[in-house]
DNA sequence: GCATATGATTGCAG
DNA sequence: CTGCAATCATATGC
């Protein structure tokens, strides 16, 4: 929806078309913008480069593409999103290419019309090559003002999609389900005493390729509104020490000795009952 | 559309 | 710094 507005470009391409072609040869005024070395569009234009809207089309754009989203995201790779995020970019690349070929081949058209009409009227009135090379360097003035018009509002788009997918509160995703059934799993199993070590977040973090901080997020938001009420979640939570059951019993099958599954030594800090039952998880 | 679920953020305490 | 509790803002199911 908010893809990108390339398309008020065009009105204004046409205006300059017509204000060109209605006067012919008189004087246009529109030639303040002087501009070799104007800031705003080099600013653009690396931007745009950096971003990897520019330059090269495919791999230089994904590298960019993620060198700029580490550079802003900080934390090396969830990855998730990055697909995503890359096709809408490309998306904008494509149209980026497109809309500045267009207004090229616009440009050259329109200077050898200009020219052709200049070639007729120079039988009627002599015109100098200086008066030319001035209506072509009037022509590619517009031409190019156009083309940062296009760059703006191109970057403008690039920033949307940079906010709407870097900032993680806005843009909030749900974990994969796989992802919640792992930590679920894991939540349950140690109801008792659900504070993963550092290593242990780790670990999940790399299995549900989510980072630690979310795994952490995870935890606590799931200890407090377990713990707010228990029987809400109680269905979950028997689903899923039946579920840890299944597997525990191979464990404890396999070593009948051991005869606890989850830490011996817990402390049971503060509220967490024990829990339903996953202990004596053997199925019977 | 609304109610609920859910991930993230903030403020506070130890 | 970590965890808790409240809260925010979005996602999702109806």
């Amino acid at each position: 929806k908010h893809a990108l507005n390339c398309h008020r470009m065009k009105p204004a391409l046409f205006s300059v078309l017509c204000e060109i072609k209605e006067k012919t040869g008189l004087s246009i005024r529109g030639a303040q913008e002087e501009d070799p070395p104007d800031p705003q569009l080099m600013r653009l234009d690396n931007m745009l480069l950096a971003e990897g809207v520019s330059g090269p089309e495919k791999g230089g754009g994904s590298a960019a593409a993620a060198a700029a989203a580490a550079a802003s995201g900080g934390s090396s790779d969830n990855s998730i999103e990055h697909s995503d995020y890359r096709a809408k970019l490309t998306q904008i690349r494509q149209i980026y290419h497109t809309e500045l070929e267009k207004y090229e081949q616009a440009c050259n058209e329109f200077t050898t019309h200009v020219m052709n009409l200049l070639r007729e009227q120079s039988r009627t009135r002599p015109i100098s090559p200086k008066e030319i090379e001035r209506m072509v360097g009037i022509i590619h003035r517009k031409f190019s003002s156009i083309q940062m018009q296009l760059k703006q509002s191109t970057c403008e788009a690039v920033m949307i999609l940079r906010s709407r997918f870097l900032d993680a509160r806005r843009k909030r995703r749900n974990f994969s389900k796989q992802a919640t059934e792992i930590l679920n799993e894991y939540f349950y199993s140690h109801l008792s005493n659900p504070y993963p070590s550092e290593e242990a977040k780790e670990e999940l973090a790399k299995k549900c390729s989510i980072t630690v901080s979310q795994v952490s997020n995870w935890f606590g938001n799931k200890r407090i509104r377990y713990k707010k009420n228990i029987g809400k979640f109680q269905e979950e939570a028997n689903l899923y020490a039946a579920k840890t059951a299944v597997t525990a019993a191979h464990a404890v099958a396999a070593a009948v000795q051991n005869n606890q599954t989850n830490s011996p030594t817990t402390p049971n800090s503060g509220g967490y009952p024990p829990s339903c039952y996953q202990s004596d998880g053997r199925l019977q």
